[in-house]
DNA sequence: CGTCTCATGTAAGGAGTTACATGATTTA
DNA sequence: TAAATCATGTAACTCCTTACATGAGACG
């Protein structure tokens, strides 16, 4: 249940609605944990109803509304319990390591796009990483307001260390499409030298 | 629906029983997708369904039997076919990083075992994963049997790729969990020159 | 004869995705 | 006034987890 408990993260430096929490998991908290709309607002009238938020029904102009969710005393509680509780890790499923263990199914050409996507999908988490990074050695996070100074440092050193995880993790990726696209390369030496079983079917068939 | 792809890629090595395939996400496959037997036997069922594998049942001693599957000709069509799409990418949700995001909520003797369980967690994956990369090295995986000799070193280089980046990867969460409780032990140091908050009130209320 | 491993299943529920649905406000 | 953005909801479905359930074969 770690959606409830981005939630309470993001409430926790103070009140929002839920397409604002909606938007921070396009931003910043997206770089750690993603969430779509048809999973906040229920999640939230659920916490509500657990007595972990209180919220509030502002106006939006004459008709509009919206209601602006708080983190109660015990929605505190549950929260820090979560961070001193032992990590949930999930069990191991990735897709792109899955397909590579059998390319071999498939011919060289199909290799190579599949390399180039990985690096690009990775590029773009790195970029957002390295934003991200950026912001907060300008010290720009909402979460030092309301906070007193002497917390800045801490708050300030746990986030870059995500956020510098993060990079890491993503150059690690991006180096790997490469070498993925290394060994490619390599392999299609190989083939020219020695033709492929097709090929040498189809001679030995034809004249 | 990955788990049906990483079960025809198993398959594709030789007929197998459930019981096998589970086994097989224990060990080498376990390295790259999980699945429960609860999700196995029923996912079986389905793809014999759909055509994509036949079953046959076998005995086990006198009253014993065994659904020992092989993968069609439609099942191989399905499995080439989803190797040359683009890889499906999962929203990222990254509770270890979410964890520390927050940790400013905890105290900084709770960060430690946080880190020390984060170390000890990708030991495990990486020796994991070195053992598998050993045994690629030395030749040793039933991809390689039923397999022309030409395509070995093919099989082998891209099953060599996905081992050396798990290793990479878990060796740079293991950097990430030594560099968290460094940060921990510098902050540490900081507390001691300023008093904590609650110190300061306890200090200022009691005489 | 008891315990471990082999072998296969089902049922209930939690978490997340996709799609559908509605309406107000702001801006061009 | 049309389009974009703000704002909130629901329904159906897929995937996965946890727990329950059963029984045969192998080994000591």
């Amino acid at each position: 249940m770690s959606l409830r408990h981005a939630l309470l993260g993001m409430l926790s430096i103070g009140p929002m609605a839920g397409y604002d929490l909606l938007e921070h998991f396009h931003k910043s908290a997206g770089i750690v944990w993603s969430a779509s709309q048809a999973q906040i607002y229920p999640e939230l009238r659920d916490m509500e109803a657990d007595g972990l938020l209180t919220a509030k029904e502002a106006k939006r102009g004459v008709h509009g509304r919206k209601r602006i969710y708080s983190v109660t005393r015990k929605g505190m509680d549950e929260l820090r319990t979560w961070v001193q509780a032992p990590i949930n890790y999930p069990p191991l499923r990735d897709p792109a390591r899955l397909k590579v263990n059998y390319l071999d199914v498939a011919t060289l050409d199909d290799a190579e796009p599949l390399f180039k996507a990985h690096i690009a999908h990775y590029t773009a988490r790195l970029q957002f990483a390295e934003e991200q990074l950026k912001r907060l050695r300008a010290g720009d996070t909402r979460r030092l307001a309301r906070r007193d100074a002497e917390d800045h440092e801490m708050i300030l050193a746990y986030m870059g260390l995500v956020a510098e995880g993060l990079v890491a993790s993503a150059t690690a990726e991006i180096a790997w499409g490469k070498r993925g696209l290394e060994i490619t390369a390599r392999l299609r030496e190989g083939k020219r030298a020695v033709p492929a079983r097709a090929v040498r079917r189809a001679k030995a068939a034809g004249a």
